[in-house]
DNA sequence: CCCTACTATGAAAACGATTACACACATATG
DNA sequence: CATATGTGTGTAATCGTTTTCATAGTAGGG
């Protein structure tokens, strides 16, 4: 149906020009029906009946050459492989797909370089708008987010002048340590990420200490590792810290994919069960969450947070000339099982 | 360094033209320089060096109205929120990335519908080609892939006369049935998903009830329930399955994410700790590994059907003019902790 | 009745690349 | 020496839309 059989059986792809002329109109008439111009009913009716005859559809293309516009937004991610990554994208993707956009998914596996490479690449080629979920900030990437070409907002991070939508890391880090120094007695160990990703590296280490000191429990900073955000990493510095120190009771980690690594070495070394309650994470991982019962942790609302830099991003695309709709935007949180 | 700065100080974006000029050659000169046709030594350096003092860039817009082609791939996926998902979309980053190639990513939120609908759109819009990581294959699924403009490349179900990368799950349920019968003593129950997905569902099912009927241990029909491929509707099933038939020692499950629900129900039903020896899953989930230290498991590898599958995508889309490269590929398993 | 303002319309000019075609020159082939 | 064959080049057509412009009819306001 959506292609005409020429009469030497090689399919042609109906183009205006013969919906117009089957129609008795200018091609200009039928690009002003599809676009909502001046056209009268009865042209209107005539064109109507062709395109459905003809099974004709635009070619978005010609029509991105001409308006500059593709409706096609470039997300870049850091690593798809993760439960937040998927929440957030499937909260762009929501938005996008209601609104009449596409997603183009670009995955850096976290490395800020094919970060700025993407947004480079982005930016010269064919989408109207970015999304970055991301992790390190560093100067060259508020160089290009300020030079950039096509409006962009940011997950994850809050840098200033840029559009964003984040998470409060060190409150929530603050409130989650304070809860926890309350609740036990022996020695208290993290595992975080680099400080370079400011938001769950710098943020939630520094909240989760200062939470603890407000308790009068203050972190040994002999006890503090980094982990790689992966699962095994999260392993391999709880097995290192239960091997240095024996007496800790207990591992806060910066992510709960990297709880469950310590999980699995506490209850290696300390036997199977014993680690269920003696970590922490951030995240509110499903799994996790199902196969312990839950341990504390901070529970954000990553969908939510896709849904809001979308509509962000693309009020400023289809809006009105003046506002911008450009702005950021901190989301709640929520303490898990404390 | 990406536009040039007229003398209003409006930004305008460089052309071909432009480079052309400034080289003193013709714009076609230009066009082949890139595009790798004749070309003097002499020109070729002239039209280099004004590219980089201009910082031209080709508008994929242009190119692509032009040649038909827009370097983007469609990839169809039922979540984007799965573990399996996000290795197979791993693998195809990889590939089109290293290939030159971007992805447009399509979540149909497992509606069947949806999918048929993304077909249709990608066909007419400015994709070269599509990667469908399929589920349901309906009779409406086969005439749209048959009649799809572009090519296109299945992955995780087999499907006569299309090109699809996919793992035999009736003999990987097979040989894990088989291999599980031997060790158990009590009741076995399943919990599958809809035969509609034919893998994961139809094929896993009759492949397990075969594996532990041929070990002497049929499958009791009344002990099979269906989830939906969640973790919750595999807590569910396993709640109502122990409520009914207390006795039932083991619970296999068609996912490794149902199988964490399972195991749940179990440790509540039956204490902590318990589930972890009673329960089987699908797809070697990696959280689940860390978390249990292993059930019995099947391993796939995901991320080689993402990569393959859009190798023999792009060999057909690069590739000299006869060969398709398009074929089917059934991919190896692993038994995982039996 | 005259002047705006709005509705309708088609012809033709963009948008920015690729490429068919025509031509020119060099080198090899017989 | 005549004839292929392979390089190198510019002009102009082309891809399929959207949009400017010119033109007209129609209605409303004074």
């Amino acid at each position: 149906m959506v292609k005409a059989i020429s009469m030497t059986g090689v399919a042609r792809v109906v183009k205006m020009k013969d919906v117009a002329e089957l129609a008795g109109v200018s091609s200009a008439a039928v690009s002003r029906y599809l676009n909502g111009g001046y056209i009268s009913a009865d042209k209107a009716e005539r064109i109507k009946h062709a395109i459905e005859l003809t099974g004709y559809v635009r070619s978005s293309q010609a029509r991105a050459l001409r308006t500059g516009s593709t409706k096609l937004i470039g997300v870049i991610v850091p690593k798809i492989n993760s439960e937040s990554v998927s929440r957030i994208t499937a909260g762009i993707g929501q938005v996008l797909g209601r609104r009449g956009y596409q997603m183009l998914l670009a995955n850096t596996d976290n490395a800020a370089d094919r970060e700025l490479e993407y947004l480079d690449l982005f930016q010269n080629h064919p989408v109207d708008g970015i999304v970055l979920v991301a992790t390190m900030i560093t100067d060259e990437h508020r160089r290009a987010i300020e030079s950039c070409r096509v409006p962009i907002v940011l997950i994850g991070q809050h840098v200033e002048g840029a559009a964003c939508v984040y998470h409060d890391d060190y409150e929530a880090a603050f409130e989650l340590g304070h809860a926890l120094a309350g609740r036990l007695d022996g020695k208290i160990a993290y595992i975080g990420v680099t400080d370079e990703d400011r938001a769950a590296g710098f943020d939630r280490r520094r909240g989760f200490e200062a939470g603890l000191r407000a308790a009068g429990n203050p972190l040994d900073a002999a006890l503090i590792r980094l982990g790689l955000f992966t699962l095994d990493s999260g392993y391999g510095a709880a097995r290192e810290l239960l091997s240095v120190a024996p007496d800790v009771s207990f591992i806060a980690c910066a992510t709960d994919t990297m709880a469950a690594g310590a999980l699995r070495a506490i209850d290696e070394v300390r036997g199977m069960g014993e680690g269920i309650h003696r970590v922490s994470g951030f995240g509110d991982n499903a799994f996790l969450r199902a196969l312990t019962g839950g341990i504390p942790t901070v529970h954000y609302g990553y969908l939510t947070s896709g849904v809001e830099a979308t509509n962000m991003l693309l009020n400023t695309l289809d809006g009105e000339e003046g506002e911008s709709g450009l702005k950021t935007l901190k989301l709640g949180h929520q303490l898990m099982n404390v």
